[in-house]
DNA sequence: GGCTTTATTGAGCGATCACTCAAGTATATA
DNA sequence: TATATACTTGAGTGATCGCTCAATAAAGCC
C-alpha cells in the first residue's frame, strides 16, 4: 500500500558524507544539502530527521569505509606492506572531496563546544587506531619489525603522522608525496 | 581634544585570538566576542572593521608569536637543540586554549570556502615552515645532522609531524608525550 | 565653562540559519 | 477503479547571524 521514495538513501548519505568533508559541520547549510541532494526540506527531514543526524550517519559511513580499506589492503599486501602503503594511497587518491581526515576535521571543529559529533569522531579514531595497532602487531608476530616496540604506541604515532600527512596534502607549497614516503621508510627501520 | 578609548588593542586581540583558536571562524559569534571582549557592537566594529578583520589580527598575532618563540629558543638550545624541544614544549603548555595549530585549523575549516582567512593562514605557515628549514640547514652546518638531507625536506615532514601530534594531544586516548619523544628522537638518527 | 571630537551604547536591520507542516501527488493493495 | 498510505512540495516559523546608526556620554583644548 505505501509509496516508495524515490532516492537511494544509500547514495544520499555518500553524497552528504563528501559535502561535510569538504566543507565541515557549520560550513555546510541546509540550502547546499538539499541542492546537492535534490531533496526538499520536508523530503531530507522525513528522510534524515535533522542535519545532525545525516552527519553521524556520513561519519559512521566514512569510518566504516576506512577501517575495511585498511583490512583489504593488509590481505594484499600483508600487514607491514600495508602500513607503508596507506599514506601514499592516501594522498593519491584522486576521487576523494578533500585529502584530509573527515574525523579529525569533524573532532577539531566540534570538541571546543562539547558536541556529541565530536565524541563519536573520537570514537571512530580510536577505532582506526586499534586498526593499526592489530596491523603493528601482525607485523611484529610475523618478525617484520623488531620485538622491542609497543604497537599501541607505534600506531598512535602512525595515526598522528597520517594526520599531518593528510592535512599537509591540502597545502600546494607543500610536496606531500616526499612526506609520504618518509613516513613509509620510517616503517622499515622497526 | 579627543577621547581615548577604554580598553587595551592588544589585548583584546590576544584574547580574540585566543577564542577563535579554541572555538574556530564559524564556531565564533559576534556575541561571543562582545561578551568575552566587553564590546557592544558599535566599539567593536569601530575597533576593528569586522570579524573577520579581527580574525586576520588574532593569525598574525598567532603566526608572529610563534615565530619569535622558536627563534627565542633556537637561541636557548641551538638549532637542533630547539628542533627537538619544541614537540613537548607545545603539548606541554598549559596556558593555551587548545593544542591544535590555529593556522591548520583555519586553513582545513576555511580553504573549501576560498576564503581570505585559509590564503593568509597558509602563507602564515610557510613562514613558520621556512623557519623550521633554516634551522635544519643551521644543524647541517653546524655538523648535527648529516649532510646529505634536504633542509626543506626535513622541514615540511617535521610541520607536518608537528601538526599530527598537535591534533593528537586533543585527544585523551593518546600519550601525546610519547609522540613528541618519538619525534624528537627522530631527529637524533639524521 | 564652552566647544569639539571621539568613544560608547543598544535597539534593530536584512539575511540566513535549522526546521515545520499542511496541502498536494504518486503508488501499491483491494 | 477506489482507497489507503506514504512521499513530495515549498511557503513560512522563530532564532540567530554579522552588522549599522542615531543618540548619548566623556575627554582634551581653548
Amino acid at each position: 500500500m505505501p509509496r516508495k521514495p524515490s532516492y537511494d538513501r544509500d547514495a544520499l548519505i555518500a553524497q552528504a558524507r563528501d559535502i561535510f568533508w569538504r566543507q565541515g559541520w557549520a560550513g555546510t547549510s541546509l540550502k547546499d544539502l538539499e541542492r546537492e541532494l535534490k531533496l526538499k526540506p520536508g523530503s531530507f527531514y522525513a528522510a534524515f530527521g535533522s542535519k545532525d543526524a545525516l552527519y553521524a550517519l556520513a561519519l559512521q559511513r566514512y569510518a566504516q569505509d576506512g577501517v575495511s580499506n585498511m583490512m583489504a589492503l593488509a590481505q594484499e599486501l600483508g600487514p607491514l606492506g600495508a602500513l607503508k602503503a596507506q599514506p601514499r594511497r592516501v594522498i593519491e587518491a584522486s576521487e576523494l572531496p578533500t585529502k584530509a581526515c573527515m574525523l579529525s576535521k569533524t573532532y577539531a571543529e566540534l570538541q571546543a563546544k562539547d558536541h556529541d559529533l565530536a565524541d563519536q569522531a573520537r570514537t571512530h579514531m580510536i577505532v582506526m587506531k586499534t586498526c593499526f595497532a592489530d596491523l603493528f602487531r601482525q607485523a611484529q608476530n610475523a618478525g617484520e619489525i623488531g620485538a622491542d616496540h609497543d604497537p599501541d604506541r607505534l600506531a598512535a604515532r602512525y595515526q598522528s603522522d597520517l594526520l599531518g600527512l593528510r592535512l599537509s596534502a591540502e597545502r600546494d607549497d607543500i610536496n606531500a608525496v616526499e612526506i609520504a614516503e618518509d613516513i613509509a621508510t620510517d616503517l622499515d627501520r622497526l
